[in-house]
DNA sequence: TTTTGTGCAAAAGTTTTGCAGATAT
DNA sequence: ATATCTGCAAAACTTTTGCACAAAA
């Protein structure tokens, strides 16, 4: 009988030489947990490598659908959860409320989310080593950063919100 | 004619004395910026100032229900919107994906939520500093730290999955 | 052969929208 | 008086679930 225990925060695989995609490794770790490598999986995973980083659940849906139109959601969902689990596969909250899901590639990132324009970028988790330290040494956690998203003003908009008659401020124009 | 800007980040209302609520207050912000101020305005925030701190926007909806039975989601939401442009609420993602508010009292504080147990905890935002300055210096970036959510595991679960047996990964045990 | 995985089809749940009418100031 | 706000009713979306069948090892 099979017991599920936490089968979280596994590392992330390595990566490069004859299998740049580490597919071929993702397929390894799931067969070295008892569980099987399915075509779906693998079609899974071949999108995630080819779509730049970061994904939306439904967007994934779609892609998986270009390569294998029989591709269901549930059958995407169940499989992003269980890549997750081994440590494949992270995700994070976009701000509206999307998952967003990435191929780990051992490069751990934070992202930022500007709240004006949208656009994202991404800061290596290096810089955010005090901020783990902290949480750990004060609080006794364990943060995760590759599910980091944070929100604010990126520089452009926060340099247009200072801008005389900016002030972030709706008001009457009569 | 109204001109539409950024409306976000104003600074939280001050809180106490005559008007512990800060309802008062709320409802003055909100006319200083040409807007009204309706019962179900002061109907969400007394919701809010009454709910201890943070609830989900569904939730909301319940919660002033109870207060008037006519409350509509799309008014609620609205008005969260509105409001959170004005300073007056801040919202998160729980882990879930839900949107969390609360009633900004000038304690900002950064989420801490463990993905094994479950459980919230609040770190002051002062402990975050240091992160917020490196990403004001190096990116530009100004993060709104009232709306940073984190996950990873609490210490009594890190421990827990530190104990022999507990690997974090799943296997047959037959 | 047996447990694990998939497809289906529908549900669950939160949040959003358009529009006509009501309301605050 | 008039722009703002609300209620309604439905939709939009993403993600989840239960169950019978299929498939990997």
């Amino acid at each position: 009988m099979a017991r599920t225990s936490a089968l979280n925060s596994a590392a992330p695989l390595p990566r490069g030489g004859a299998d740049p995609d580490g597919i071929a490794d993702a397929r390894e770790r799931v067969r070295a947990n008892g569980l099987r490598w399915t075509p779906q999986r693998d079609v899974l995973l071949r999108a995630l490598a080819a779509s730049d980083e970061h994904v939306g659940g439904a967007e994934l849906v779609k892609l998986c659908r270009d390569m294998d139109a029989t591709t269901t959601p549930s059958t995407v969902y169940r499989n992003l959860d269980l890549l997750e689990r081994l440590g494949i596969v992270s995700h994070h909250r976009h701000p509206s409320g999307r998952e967003e899901f990435h191929y780990r590639n051992g490069r751990e990132h934070v992202h930022l989310y500007c709240r004006a324009c949208g656009r994202r970028w991404e800061v290596s988790s290096a810089g955010l080593a005090q901020l783990i330290d902290v949480l750990r040494r004060d609080c006794g956690f364990e943060a995760d950063i590759c599910d980091l998203a944070l929100v604010g003003l990126c520089g452009e908009c926060s340099a247009e919100a200072r801008t005389p008659g900016s002030d972030g401020v709706r008001r009457d124009e009569t």
